[in-house]
DNA sequence: CGGAAAGTTGACACGCTTCAAAGTCCGTGG
DNA sequence: CCACGGACTTTGAAGCGTGTCAACTTTCCG
C-alpha cells in the first residue's frame, strides 16, 4: 500500500517537491503546518532533515540516548516503551503517520524511552536546535510547534484518566474508538482497521493481561460489538462502543 | 511563614526590583531562568505580568476558560483536577512553588482541568502570546521554556507508570519521596513535612481510596518508615522508602 | 460544648490477575 | 502434502489486592 519510489538524495532546496511529498503522505502534523506560505517552508525545508527507514522490531531511538532529533512519522506505526525502575516495560503509546515521536526527551536531552517500529516504517529526522532557530522567525510555526507538544500533554492526561478511573472494559473500548478516531483523521475506515501491534502490547499499554484482553474480546464479539480476525477489526456498534468508552453505557457483566 | 510585604503596584520595569523577587521566591523556574543577562531579563519582565493571589480553595482556572496566560507560582501549592466523561474527577498532579501551571491548554486555548489551591498563594500570570513572542527572540529562554514543558511530559509518564504498574503500598511511597525531593530542591527538610492536601486528595491522585491510604500509612507507622501526626510527616527510613518507591525492596503484607 | 467533617478500622465483595491447560495458527522440513 | 513444533490465543478455576459498606473515633471550628 505504501509503496513509494521516492528519490533519496535530491536536494532539500526543491520547494515544490517538498511541499507535495509532505502533503502526499499527509505529514499534516509538523512537516505541513497549516497556514504558512510558501517562504516560510523554504525556511522549513532546512530543518526537515534525512528520511530514515526503520524496520520492523528496530529501534529508532532508545532509553538514554542523546537527544538530537525531533522524528516525524511519514508512514508506519511505532510504539514507545518505557522501563521502570524495576526493569518492568510499560508502552506508553503507539503512534501513527503523521505524529510526533521524541517530545519526552526535551527536558533531559536524553530520551526517556524506547521507539520500536510495528511494521517497516519510514521517519523525518528533525534536528531540535535548528528546529528552534527555524521557529524563532517563524511565529506560526512556533505557535503550531507548542500546540504539537501541548497536545503530547494532554493525550497524556487522558492515559491518565484512563489508568485511573477506568475497568477494563471501558480501557479497551477507549483504545478502539481512539484508533477509530485517528485512522478516520487519515482518511481510512473509521469502522474497518488491522491492528498493529500484539494482544500482548494492547494488554500492557491497558495495563492489563492478555488473557484480560482475549475475554473482553469475546465479550464484545458476544455482543455483536465487534467483528475480529486475527488483527483485524470491525466495529460493528460504533454508537454503543463509543458511549461504553465515555463511560454513559453500564458495561455488560463478562459472564 | 510566607509573610510578605509586596509592594502591589510597583512599575514592572524595575529590572533589580525584578531580579531580586524571583530569586527571593525561588521561582527559578521561568521567573529566574539560568544564564540570562540583564538585557534578557528586561525584555522577560514586559511578559511576566501582574501578579495575582488566589484564596484556599478557589480555582486559578477552570475546565473550558480559554487560554491566554501560563501561571508561575510565587509561592503556595495547587492541584489540578480533571473531569471524565461520566463526571467523575481525577486529581492529575499537585504544584509547588516555582512550577508552572496551564501547560495543558496550550493544545486546544482551552483549559482542561480545574487549578485549585491547597492553600493561600499567590502566582505570576504571564500571557502566553507575549511570552511566545519574547522566546522568538531569546533562545536561551525558548530553549528553557521548551524544557519546562518537556519536563510536563515526563512528569506524567511517571504517573502513567504509576498508575499503570504499581501497587498501592509503592504508590503511596513515591507519592512521599516525590514530595521529599522537592522540598529537598526548595531548600526545605527532605524528611520533615506537612501535607498540604488532603487524604481524599491523595488517595484521589494516586487512584486509591482513602481507606486504603489509612491502611497503607498505619502500615507503614508500624514498620517505622514514617511518624505521622494529622498532616505532619516525617520520613524515618527514607532509604527503605527509596526502595519500596524503585520497587526494588518487596512489599510488606499489609496485615 | 456540640455537630459536622475527616480519618480509622473491620468484614465482606468483586474485578482482575495468576496459574494451568487446551486449542489455534503458521512456518518448516521430511 | 502432511507432520511437527513453537508462538500466540482462548478458556477455566482459584487467589489476591483493593474497593465497598458500615460503624466508630478523632479533629475541627463556630
Amino acid at each position: 500500500m505504501n509503496k513509494l519510489s521516492a528519490p533519496e538524495s535530491k536536494t532539500l532546496l526543491d520547494i515544490p517537491a517538498l511541499k507535495a511529498s509532505c502533503s502526499e503522505f499527509s505529514l499534516h502534523e509538523l512537516c505541513l503546518p497549516r497556514g504558512l506560505d510558501e517562504d516560510e517552508i523554504e525556511h522549513l525545508d532546512i530543518a526537515i532533515g534525512r528520511r530514515r527507514r526503520v524496520l520492523r522490531g528496530d529501534r529508532l531511538f532508545e532509553v538514554g540516548e542523546p537527544f538530537r532529533k525531533l522524528y516525524a512519522i511519514r508512514y508506519g506505526h511505532f510504539k514507545t516503551v518505557h522501563i521502570g525502575a524495576s526493569g518492568d516495560e510499560q508502552i506508553t503509546g503507539f503512534q501513527m503517520t503523521g505524529e510526533l515521536l521524541g517530545l519526552d526527551a526535551i527536558s533531559n536531552d536524553e530520551h526517556q524511552c524506547d521507539a520500536v517500529a510495528l511494521e517497516d516504517s519510514e521517519v523525518c529526522e528533525i534536528p531540535f536546535d535548528r528546529l528552534q532557530e527555524i521557529i524563532g522567525q517563524l511565529p506560526t510555526l512556533m505557535r503550531h510547534f507548542h500546540r504539537l507538544m501541548g497536545q503530547g500533554i494532554t493525550r497524556e492526561q487522558n492515559v491518565m484518566l484512563l489508568l485511573g478511573n477506568m475497568r477494563a472494559e471501558q480501557r479497551f473500548a477507549v483504545f478502539l474508538i481512539n484508533l477509530s478516531l485517528r485512522y478516520a483523521e487519515r482518511g481510512f475506515s473509521p469502522t474497518r482497521f488491522h491492528l498493529r501491534m500484539s494482544r500482548e502490547d494492547i494488554a500492557n499499554y491497558l495495563s492489563l493481561t492478555i488473557e484480560s484482553i482475549s475475554r473482553i474480546l469475546a465479550s464484545f464479539k458476544k455482543q455483536g460489538l465487534v467483528k475480529v480476525d486475527k488483527r483485524d477489526v470491525s466495529l460493528l456498534q460504533i454508537v454503543r462502543l463509543r458511549s461504553l468508552a465515555a463511560g454513559t453505557e453500564p458495561s455488560v457483566s463478562l459472564r
